[in-house]
DNA sequence: GCATAATGTGAGCAAATACTTGCATCTGGC
DNA sequence: GCCAGATGCAAGTATTTGCTCACATTATGC
């Protein structure tokens, strides 16, 4: 019994042996849709004829569509707040600027690593649910910006931080949407919109 | 004969009398339902019900639900023009700060009206063809800021009105995400963010 | 080898949805 | 008053979509 009731977005996936392939395939073939055709295209018959297998497989572990994009949120909501505590870690007391840095160039590197997926997840994560891990791991990204803040003496951290949560994501967006993917200019406009919100003396 | 042909989502309203009420009825029903239920929730059929109309009567003035959403879009996004290019010009010669305050304040003042449906708005916008007139009036939204930036001897002005633009948006979309509905603290934060983005002394 | 459980299959169902069509009703100029 | 065109109506169609179910295939412990 590997937690399979409540049909609702908790998916049940439990894993033996190709099993496990076929469920990996199921999400490969949904990021690949919601990539290059956006998520008016995700439908489940369409996700499983890309990923090369039967529907009846797919509800067997995903048992409902939103079951599927909520996995597909919580991983990438995973890599990404492992890659800015990792970040943050690795910067931990080389100053202030420095760590704004490490900071911007993870979530740059998460954004351009496949925009139009970041993007259409994004969008998705709005209307649905948000199962508890996933929301536990987005307060863990704002924690660590926080500990950022609070590390270099900046008081008020948390409402800081959510503003320069917001509007890193927002010039982020902006950025990819219209096709950007120079990551040394983006970082040095996300520097200076951080550096000067905190009213850094600037670069 | 007045603009009725391609079947896709330019409108073709036609108007004599009652029957612009009807256009009326039915693109506040689809206000409505697009603020208080979402995108998911807009169905043809369910615009017409809570429009008082027949869909026979919403398809005879829109030749396709994607129409509606269009024209939507394209009413915010006129008012959007008209309330800062009149701010704009208001407060133009006034110094800086207080344009970018003027400026602000219109953008603040629109996303405060009727956040879920500007909100909602600005999705629905990102997958419609985007006709002619409303890139014009984004266009022409983004002269305005271009022109204030130039006004005040900001070199760049273009690049960095993009920027101001999207650290605005992401502000704005975070907070009223969040629940705000404090316009002044808002105010401060988009000052702050944007005159720390130019370099300003700050407040 | 074989029984048993795990996994895979895909035709098909019920509901929803965008949109059409044929007809009824209203309205304004004469 | 009357009629031609404008407007309104809603049952109905064709399609799509999420999802089920009855059965086939494969793997594994013994």
């Amino acid at each position: 019994m590997t937690a399979k009731n409540t049909p609702i977005n908790p998916r049940k996936t439990p894993r033996q042996a190709r099993s496990r392939a076929t469920c990996d395939a199921i999400l490969e073939a949904a990021a690949r849709i919601l990539e290059r055709q956006g998520d008016e295209a995700l439908t489940t018959n369409l996700v499983a004829e890309v990923a090369g297998v039967s529907i009846g497989s797919l509800y067997q572990y995903y048992p409902t569509k939103e079951a599927i994009m909520a996995e597909l949120v919580r991983a990438m909501r995973q890599q990404m707040h492992d890659d800015m505590a990792a970040a943050a870690r690795a910067a931990a007391g080389s100053g202030l600027e420095q760590e704004v840095d490490a900071l911007v160039a993870a979530t740059l590197r998460h954004h351009l690593r496949n925009p139009s997926l970041a993007h259409a997840l994004e969008v998705a994560e709005e209307r649905l649910p948000l199962d508890a891990e996933t929301a536990a791991l987005k307060q863990g990204m704002a924690k660590v910006v926080v500990g950022t803040l609070e590390r270099n003496g900046i008081v008020d951290a948390p409402a800081i931080a959510f503003d320069l949560i917001a509007i890193g994501h927002g010039l982020a967006d902006a950025a990819t949407s219209a096709g950007e993917r120079d990551f040394d200019c983006l970082q040095r406009r996300m520097r200076r919109a951080i550096l000067g919100y905190l009213g850094s003396p600037q670069v």
